[in-house]
RNA sequence: GCCCGCUUGGUGAAACUGGUAGACACAAGGGACUUAAAAUCCCUUGGCCGGCAACGGCCGUGCCGGUUCAAGUCCGGCAGCGGGCACCA
């Protein structure tokens, strides 16, 4: 009958359009959103977690006056949509809005308080044409550009991967390795934003520490100089970046990258070079081979002049450890100071020459042996930087370099511009189009959305768009001449960048009304899993400075608040033959062992983990809330772990929940068979009465309002579990109290245990509320207030230590004299046997805490 | 390798800015009710020692050391686990 009281308020809910938000100046707004789902077919645990953290929130702040914006979406396009379409034959978007539709079917089981009216879709055109004509604005205001590009090349799916997406030399999806290839490429022009989304990390004030840094290392600022080699006997030089240009004088040679162009042209006469080039594209990628990874190079017949000095000449190396991707694709090898350069040096016999003396240190006898100086100093061996110290040196080599012409002060930064072109169906279609004569021509706006064709076969790997008959062939919109549409589609990453700001206002003709934007953003609260700490969050907090520039937004930073969930896990299980087991596979042997349901085998328990398919250690959630209904589910979710720890998800654990669900119901119908208490207000009689006559009654009270003050304040600061366990203590209180206290304080109390839970278990709550003899809907109640003298206690426990160790407690007037206190704790029959007679030195009294007597 | 974080009973965890370590829950054990089981209710539960008992003592927050009247909390060192980045010039 649970399910279907679930259901009956899901209804009511729904029915009276409780969560569907409206632009009200009137009241202040509160905007908190969960990351979107993929709909990927189901929901799981995570998703169970995370739209319970953020629904727990929402309920809350509405309660507490706010108008509250909690929306849901699909984050509908990307690759396993056509992968499905291969393997089932499947159009990807009646894949897709199929799985939507199981899904939101799930998620509504839940009870979230989200207004449904407001959902989106980002494969839908009405979604990706505000997309296409942003695109269009971006183009235009510079932030995009398209450029040919080595691209990571992936050979299973025929498509391009982010740097992002190659982990160790391979896809992330498919696994495959990952090759190089040329391709013109769509861009957006992040890095520009560089030093504007480093500096306004620190202004994140609500967002984790930990997030934040690892944005901070991802754009990866260093400060240095760009400095110019020449090439002996030719005309053009080699550049590289540097962070110590006050190293300089001590350089013993260049190395360039494997995929460096001038490392390209002299291969082309040097099958050793070549040789050597294709070793390091193979062991450069897995990350074992880095681990022990030798440092090596090959050297070239070229030599450099030192930009200080035009009778030095050093050598030029190809090195393994050197990247294209970084910096100018070069450095200088300073072997001194820097330990990979000094393992290099040595093992190819070049010099070492100390420029950087340790302080203490004597310059003519200082040698390095095994380990590089990294350590302050003074210069030496360095001419004009002689006796400087770093900062200094560093400052004087740079402003040498500008004054020469060799070089000059540079920030560099680790991060690149986004690459968001795919060689994929299921995108948004980027609004261009090819034409031999105008070149690159946008598409009009009056012509978006560009709709992606419906009758595509999946038949042969690459792009479906590529191999369409006619999508593509249209005529130049400038000239009108033949001409070819972009193919390419956008990066998902695109999509879910500004979905929180289409949420505002998701009907709107435009990307975001003005208005909408005004009032509901910035996002209040972001809650989601730390997985997305640096791509989403980096590219959202980018496309909103990017549609700040076009107009479209005033503010810069997308997310006020952030809070990252941690995982779900759970045990995994292997049978006798080392194969992964469903927990629903596994059961309790009479002798507390676990054995396999199949056939009572002997099961191997592995380590707690976090959910995945690949180690069968998943639980349905539909499955949980089938059985025990939504409410237990979330109490569940909300009850034993801090929400941005690991969860660990045990059967005992949802009974455990289960249980305290029917303790409730149990202890509101108990109580309401006393007449008394049926016909009971709470509010009209209780401050009437006399309560000080009453000791169960007052204690109860008290009890009542301090878990009120401290429910709120927990969830308010989101101690979920804290929150949940004063709520059982709470429980515990009244099934020890409520006998002896009156009718009016135990309605009191049923009513406030009741309001506290519907956050967390709002169905519950809702149908409490009503037997309680409540018409209206409790979602529209708000929070209960607690009242300030009775949270605070009149009299209170005081340690009593003697020299730091417990020995009593005692009882004494809140905020007693310190004499009093002190009197007291000395007449203690425990501290006098404890001093043994010595006489006392010192006494700390610290108020309604703590006392201390030092013998 | 560099940068972060964590380490508390059998388990998940509490303990506010240094002030009664283990709230709350799970698990376990004992008891009540029951023909029985389930459910429910009551009791015990960090370790060791003393006492018939009320109770009292000693030890205890990864390890070593320090600061302090007082340290899970602060400082120094070490170990283990987890995360991020990674030949980053």
């Amino acid at each position: 009958n649970f399910r279907e009281a679930e259901r009956k308020w899901q209804a009511a809910w729904a029915e009276r359009r409780c969560f569907e938000a409206a632009v009200d100046d009137t009241r202040p707004k509160y905007y908190v959103m969960e990351m979107f789902p993929y709909p990927s077919g189901r929901i799981h645990m995570g998703h169970v977690r995370n739209y319970t953290l953020g629904d727990v929130i929402a309920r809350f702040k509405r309660a507490r006056g706010f108008n509250v914006l909690h929306p849901m979406g699909w984050d509908a396009f990307g690759l396993p949509a056509e992968n499905a379409a291969m393997e089932k034959k499947v159009h990807p978007a009646t894949w897709t809005y199929d799985n939507i539709a199981t899904m939101r079917a799930q998620l509504q089981s839940m009870g979230l308080s989200l207004d449904w009216s407001r959902e989106i879709a980002t494969c839908h055109p009405e979604y990706y044409r505000h997309e296409q004509a942003m695109f269009l604005d971006m183009l235009e205001a510079g932030l995009v550009y398209r450029k040919e590009a080595s691209v990571n090349w992936d050979p299973v799916d025929q498509t391009v991967l982010a740097n992002e997406q190659v982990i160790d030399g391979r896809g992330w999806r498919t696994g495959a390795v990952v090759e190089r290839r040329k391709l013109a490429q769509w861009f957006f022009r992040i890095t520009a934003y560089a030093e504007e989304l480093r500096l306004a990390l620190e202004g994140l004030e609500r967002w984790p520490a930990k997030v934040r840094l690892m944005q901070e290392n991802w754009i990866g600022r260093s400060e240095g100089a760009r400095a110019l080699f020449p090439l002996a006997g030719r005309p053009d030089s080699i550049e590289i970046f540097t962070t110590r240009p006050d190293t300089l004088f001590g350089a013993s040679f260049v190395a360039l990258a494997a995929d460096h162009p001038l490392a390209l042209e002299l291969a082309a006469g040097d099958p050793a070079l070549t040789a050597f080039i294709e070793e390091c594209r193979k062991t450069a990628t897995s990350a074992e081979a880095l681990e022990t990874l030798e440092k090596k190079g090959h050297r070239t017949k070229l030599e450099v002049v030192h930009p200080f000095d035009p009778n030095w000449k050093l050598p030029v190396y190809v090195a393994n450890f050197v990247l294209m991707e970084y910096g100018a694709g070069a450095i200088f090898g300073c072997p001194a100071h820097d330990q990979r350069d000094l393992d290099f040096a040595r093992k190819y016999g070049l010099p070492v020459k100390p420029v950087v003396i340790p302080p203490g240190a004597d310059p003519a006898g200082f040698r390095i042996d095994d380990v590089a100086y990294v350590g302050d100093g003074r210069l030496a061996n360095s001419a004009f930087l002689d006796g400087l110290d770093v900062p200094a040196a560093i400052d004087r080599a740079i402003r040498r370099l500008e004054e020469i012409g060799a070089g000059e002060r540079m920030v560099h930064y680790r991060l690149r511009d986004w690459l968001v072109s795919r060689q994929r169906y299921w995108g948004c279609p980027i609004p261009v189009i090819h034409c031999e004569a105008c070149g690159i021509v946008p598409v009009p706006k009056s012509d978006l959305p560009v709709r992606l064709p419906e009758d595509v076969t999946f038949d042969r790997p690459g792009n479906p768009l590529e191999h369409h008959p006619s999508w593509k062939h249209v005529s130049c919109p400038r000239c009108g001449g033949a001409a070819r549409r972009e193919t390419d589609t956008f990066d998902t990453f695109v999509d879910s960048s500004w979905y929180f700001a289409r949420y505002c206002s998701p009907r709107a003709d435009k990307p975001v009304e003005a208005a909408a934007a005004r009032y509901w953003l910035p996002v209040d609260q972001y809650v989601g899993g730390v997985e997305h700490a640096i791509l989403h969050l980096l590219y959202s907090r980018f496309f909103t400075r990017a549609m700040r520039r076009i107009g479209l937004l005033e503010f810069d930073e997308p997310f006020a608040g952030l809070f990252t969930q941690g995982m779900v896990c759970h045990e995994t299980y292997r049978d006798g033959e080392g194969n992964w087991l469903l927990p629903e596979e596994v059961t309790k042997a009479a002798d507390g062992r676990l054995v396999t349901v199949a056939d009572g085998g002997p099961v191997e328990v592995g380590r707690s983990e976090k959910m995945s398919k690949s180690k069968k250690n998943v639980v349905d959630p539909s499955e949980i809330i089938q059985t025990y209904g939504a409410d237990t589910a979330r109490w569940f979710m909300l009850s034993d772990s801090p929400p941005e720890r690991d969860l660990e998800w045990t059967e005992a654990g949802v009974e455990g929940a289960w249980r305290f669900t029917q303790r409730l119901w149990r202890m509101v119908e108990g109580a309401l068979e006393d007449l008394g208490l049926r016909n009971a207000r709470p509010g009209e009689s209780v401050n009437g009465e006399n309560l000080e006559a009453e000791g169960a009654s007052m204690k109860l009270r008290r009890a009542t309002h301090k878990t009120i003050a401290g429910v709120t304040e927990d969830i308010e600061r989101f101690r979920f579990n804290r929150a949940v366990a004063r709520i059982y203590e709470l429980a515990n209180t009244i099934d020890e109290l409520a006998p002896s206290a009156s009718a009016h304080v135990r309605r009191e109390t049923l009513e406030s245990l009741v309001r506290l839970l519907a956050p967390m278990m709002p169905h519950l709550a809702e149908e409490l509320w009503h037997r309680l003899g409540h018409g209206g809907l409790l979602a529209d109640q708000p929070w209960p207030e607690a009242d300030p003298a009775l949270v605070i206690d009149d009299s209170v426990t005081i340690a009593v230590q003697v020299n730091g160790k417990l020995r009593s407690t005692i009882s004494l007037p809140r905020d007693c004299p310190r004499e009093v206190a002190e009197q007291a704790a000395l007449a203690d029959e425990n501290v006098a046997r404890a001093r043994a007679g010595k006489p006392v030195r010192k006494v700390i009294v610290v108020p309604n805490r703590i006392i201390n007597v030092v013998v």
